[in-house]
DNA sequence: TATTGTTATACTCTATAACTATA
DNA sequence: TATAGTTATAGAGTATAACAATA
């Protein structure tokens, strides 16, 4: 028994995602439609996330952390300032480069929105039984570990 | 131990989520990521598997149920009919009604977009180790049962 | 010459308001 | 009058190409 299972794994990853990729699609659209709130646009919430946990940062640096183009990355960030969330600063050290810093308004903002997805979140947990949720509870950061892992990698 | 334990049971789910809050953003930004392949936006795939696996629908069903405006899906629809995807075709029984059918090409491509969607997750299940992997397989389906049960209640 | 950032342009996705046609 | 759908309009978010300014 050990052997056969031994032999087939590497396909079972693969053969369990296949289910488990509908669960993973309903997973993400509940926690994109739960943090709409506040007025925040997705991706200027994960941009400002982005500032908060790692302090100010270059326009391009941004950008290509959050995986979009230098252009998209200028508009959000006029988008941003323009509604007080973001602001530019001068690059002491480099003439042609801004740094984009989070204002207290738009740290205020990001608190909020991921106050609003973890409420979310533990409404889902709350309604789990206790295997279920020591399941997630082990689950849910090796994933993110694995997403971590592989982005390394790639 | 457990006497603690089970008196705060109330607040575990909301407490662990704010960790676990970080876990679900960065596994939704890697599946959202792996799956723009094929040429298809998320909200074509996600209406076109929809209609895959329900069947032809009313325009405004369709709309509802995705969660957009009717004028959003009107467009949506025009999207999809335009890149041969999806078609419109007149109910019988109601004059002022369409029903919007997914084409063979249109069900092609959501069969490869969710293969490559499965392939990206089977490839993080791989990565993890055997406990890892059977939380994922708890997991995972105990959270779209909640979300899907908290869909009903709300 | 290479890099940083912006501007120009175009397309998808989204919403609300106004409209047409049918029930 | 109410419902199904479209059209009009506007704004966010995305990309590539072309440009300006600085290194």
């Amino acid at each position: 028994m050990h052997n056969a299972v031994m032999d087939t794994r590497e396909k079972e990853g693969q053969e369990s995602a296949d289910g488990l990729i509908v669960a993973v699609e309903h997973l993400v659209r509940h926690v994109r439609r739960s943090s709409l709130a506040g007025g925040l646009s997705h991706t200027a919430a994960s941009a400002l996330g982005r500032l908060h946990r790692e302090g100010p940062q270059r326009l391009t640096d941004l950008a290509r952390d959050e995986g979009v183009s230098q252009p998209n990355m200028t508009q959000l960030v006029n988008r941003m300032e323009r509604d007080g969330l973001a602001r530019r600063v001068a690059d002491a050290r480099d003439g042609r480069g801004v740094r984009v810093e989070v204002t207290d308004q738009g740290l205020a903002v990001v608190r909020q929105r991921r106050a609003e997805r973890a409420e979310a979140l533990g409404r889902l947990i709350d309604s789990l039984s206790e295997p279920e949720r020591r399941a997630v509870e082990t689950a849910l950061p090796a994933l993110a570990r694995a997403v971590q892992d592989q982005a390394r990698g790639a």
